[in-house]
DNA sequence: AGAAAAGTGAGAATGATTATCATTATTAGG
DNA sequence: CCTAATAATGATAATCATTCTCACTTTTCT
């Protein structure tokens, strides 16, 4: 990875900036080819990711496989940034109601439920962790 | 959509309700047919879509797109379990490194962050539901 | 310059999900 | 029981986002 940008990532790092909410890939695709008409939807992706990596940006909601949960109460969830697991949390994680409403209506939400994410490495993600990647070398920050 | 419930569609909840953490489609369409061999992957996901919006089971991560986000601090967000919208909540929800730390350690994740999602209906779809469902009638209701 | 490395774009490939549609089961009357 | 209407099903094609491949161009380094 270098870490100079070239002329295309700064216009793709630039249309995250300037997006609205959260742009999809293609929405940053478009904004970019006003601006460098001849740039294709692969290169697109690899700057995105490569941006990801190093931090500048974000990855929100990538996980291509939908998941069925039986547990129709509320509860919270663990996701492993690394191989995609999806654990419940078993221990209730409290939020108070009116910070909920406050978030609700400061975003115009009509709120319906809620939920805690929490993020990291799985317990199988930490071994392999401790086997391929060297001591204090990072692995990739996506939520998934 | 029917109340009573045909074998299908009772094996398919019971693969959700049996599956370890989160079964994605293909693996409740795997576990399914062991007792039901002929049964097809359509057949599975569309009792799956039931499922959900009799809110018998959820639907987990379900969002084609990924979505790139140029803020890097921490923040929360709002998902419209319509549209997909995602929207930043301009505020803080605090919580409590303790009980995060309590949630990692049962769960045997190492911890890297986290993220508190609200669900419900933005603002546009709140007028759409309004000119188009009946009022009391409720939409689906699907983690995105 | 000239070789090695990095970046690129077009299009093919992949993987999850959804749509189509002809066929088969189920149900409700008669 | 027989039949017509209706719902459910499975095979397969279609779709959509994303990733891969690869030949080609650009940049970097010396």
């Amino acid at each position: 990875m270098k870490e100079t940008m070239n002329a295309n990532a700064r216009a793709v790092l630039e249309a995250v900036r300037a997006g609205e909410n959260h742009p999809t890939a293609l929405v940053v695709y478009e904004a970019v080819r006003i601006v460098r008409p001849q740039i294709g939807l692969a290169t697109v992706y690899r700057i995105l990711h490569q941006l990801a990596l190093q931090g500048l940006i974000e990855e929100l909601g990538q996980n291509a496989e939908c998941r069925y949960d039986a547990r129709i109460d509320r509860h919270d969830h663990a996701v492993c940034t690394n191989c995609g697991t999806l654990l419940d949390v078993p221990v209730e994680i409290h939020l108070p109601a009116d910070v909920l409403q406050e978030a609700a209506r400061v975003t115009g939400m009509k709120l319906r439920s809620h939920e805690v994410r929490i993020y990291g490495l799985c317990r199988s993600c930490q071994h392999v962790d401790q086997l391929v990647k060297e001591p204090g070398e990072e692995s990739a920050h996506e939520h998934r």
